[in-house]
DNA sequence: ATCTATCCTGAACCATAGTTCACCTTGATG
DNA sequence: CATCAAGGTGAACTATGGTTCAGGATAGAT
């Protein structure tokens, strides 16, 4: 057993920082920024990316990946709230998704550079812990009697995947009313 | 007035041979197929692309007017058949979704192209055309009770736009059913 | 049949953006 | 401190893809 050398500080927190402004930069100006501009927003010359990132797409599915794991928190504090009985499984999972429509405008720019690059969102641990919290809200809410008996994981994950992330923000809460009666028993009834 | 000379057949006939070609390119590759391509697909060379077609923006936005124009038909027809009051509007809306859902591959891509190159659509008369049929049928819609007060055209544009159109035929039509309720006012009953 | 304006061709040009690499800096170990 | 390997730098290289243009072909009019 050779003892490998620690990585050193200052490249822990160069690290930090270029993720930081992969997403920033992504986010703000769209897939197709440069190496060149998300360098700059780090603070950092181009070799360094490449000294962490061997390319792009690995940069760019190192940045899906911290996303994912983000929702996946997201849906396991949902799921624990709904376990101490406080709330009910629909509104948590109404909650959930409006949150992720909320910060959609960076999943939209992400998920598309991920698309465009063909980059594989490499942890699907993170995936999986997720869609396990998810499904576990759904069969909550079905036995409560407010979800449909036929909806499944897949079912939110498609919506998901088609949110209206490029819309101000009214378009996003309007869609999310229009989306969610979908799921439920229950008619929708007309706003005023 | 001098009287301007009629263009030649063959260039008529090459015009329309590239925009289908770069229609098809554009749907099965993606919006970054190269005019290489699309000129090869259209049996045709590069510059006579150019020709045609100022600049690879012209072209897409181009593509994108003939699609419009497709679907601003496809809504009239079917307000013109509700008219006849052999169907019901909802019915129609409905349908009319699931076949625009169906082209979207098409839609997609397309849409896609044009946002990335920031082209204007230019003939905002058929985008027109269109959004006057749907609040046709929105109208008729409700008043035969089933559709919503609140629905407006937005609100179709706002699905529209989400339509998961990469995703497979089953996925395009449980998508379909799922949205389709926020529009109406009834429950959606579950499946099997 | 001839003529010419219109149209087509495709090799070459150029701008952009990802990637490399030879050289310099610096954090950590002794 | 002294040492050196890990880390950082940024100019230069390269591949890709949109765009141009000088020369050749052809539809259509006379």
């Amino acid at each position: 057993m050779t003892q490998a050398r620690a990585p050193r500080a200052d490249a822990v927190r160069n690290r930090k920082k270029i993720l930081t402004a992969a997403d920033g930069q992504i986010t703000a100006h769209g897939p197709d920024v440069g190496m060149d501009e998300i360098a700059a927003a780090a603070g950092v010359a181009v070799g360094t990316l490449y000294r962490h990132f061997p390319t792009k797409t690995d940069l760019v599915a190192a940045v899906v990946a911290e996303y994912v794991a983000r929702v996946a928190d997201d849906a396991e504090a949902a799921l624990a709230r709904v376990a101490d009985g406080s709330v009910r499984a629909l509104d948590e999972l109404t909650a959930f998704l409006g949150r992720v429509v909320e910060q959609s405008v960076t999943d939209r720019a992400v998920k598309a550079a991920a698309q465009t690059l063909g980059a594989e969102p490499g942890n699907r641990v993170d995936e999986d812990r997720a869609g396990t919290a998810v499904a576990g809200l759904i069969r909550a809410g079905q036995a409560d009697g407010d979800i449909n008996t036929d909806v499944t994981v897949n079912d939110i994950y498609l919506l998901f995947s088609t949110a209206p992330t490029d819309q101000p923000p009214a378009a996003r809460t309007r869609w999310l009313t229009l989306v969610t009666p979908g799921l439920t028993t229950q008619a929708r009834p007309a706003e005023s």
